[in-house]
DNA sequence: TTATATGCAAACGCTTTGCATCACG
DNA sequence: CGTGATGCAAAGCGTTTGCATATAA
């Protein structure tokens, strides 16, 4: 995601007004690589004087999240964190520890796994949330050619 | 799990004080029949005049799920809960939205699943989280028979 | 014009921490 | 005994809410 536009849209064909907070909001998540959390978007509100409200922006956030444009994942220290990503066909998240980015990933055979886990234990399985962890192509290469950047994911 | 045995011996094991607020926590969490939160166990503690404290309650949690006694999941509403389980070999958990029941689930072919993104995607797969919410065998026979508990979720 | 959205500040719920005291081993 | 564990209360976060005001449509 670079433009604002895809969330700016979803707003208008969802019928909300489009304000200025609203795109401003959009912005601050267009401008983001990967993942990020509501006090990101907060605090770079606030470092650009945009003179937008937290309350405002957690409802926005809630906002492109029910419009799907968004989705809320818990990182593996327990945190919430927001993605970008496209609206309709179910797919999950890997999200790099190294640089923060973000991918979506098809279902690719885990509704098969899942079929046979309700088949073994009858259990009914409603919805399943699958979160990955990981490295970005990228930050593969540069482990591997032992630059490093950071060894986890400190600041 | 209905005896807090495991989970005591976990302690002892690890070589961690056997103190009485562990064991006082530790039947209260094999009390439960499922998934419970940090705020059931204090209420509990409280209700029964227990005596012992928040933080102490929020120490032994983490103690448990550090020895892996214990696991802590993200329920769909986004809500931190505990559920016990086996420690050893890597596992995932179903939980039952209407009787909050878990059973633990092995990976049946998820590896192949991650494996194949791997391939696909270019990205390396470091950790990964699976979290089933469906209908246990009992609650899922209850609806069939038109009993009907909870038409879906609310309370 | 009028319902919707905003900003502020206060309230909230969950979790952690500082510190003096207590008790397991 | 001595160190690790506890309880309390206060602080810390992230997030939500009430309400008067501003604004998109």
């Amino acid at each position: 995601m670079t433009s604002s536009q895809p969330l700016v849209d979803a707003i208008g064909d969802a019928g909300y007004r489009l304000t200025g907070p609203r795109r401003v909001v959009a912005e601050l998540v267009a401008a983001r690589a990967g993942h990020f959390t509501a006090n990101d978007i907060i605090e770079a509100a606030r470092a650009l004087h945009l003179g937008v409200g937290r309350a405002t922006i957690f409802r926005a956030l809630d906002l492109f999240t029910e419009l799907d444009v968004l989705e809320r994942i818990d990182l593996p220290s327990g945190d919430h964190a927001y993605v970008p990503c496209e609206p309709q066909r179910h797919h999950h998240h890997i999200v790099c520890e190294d640089c923060g980015a973000v991918t979506e990933v098809e279902d690719l055979g885990l509704g098969a796994a899942i079929e046979q886990i309700q088949r073994r234990t009858g259990w009914q399985v409603e919805t399943h949330r699958l979160e990955l962890f990981g490295r970005c192509p990228d930050c593969t290469r540069r482990r591997l050619r032992g630059i490093d950047v950071t060894a986890s994911d400190e600041t």
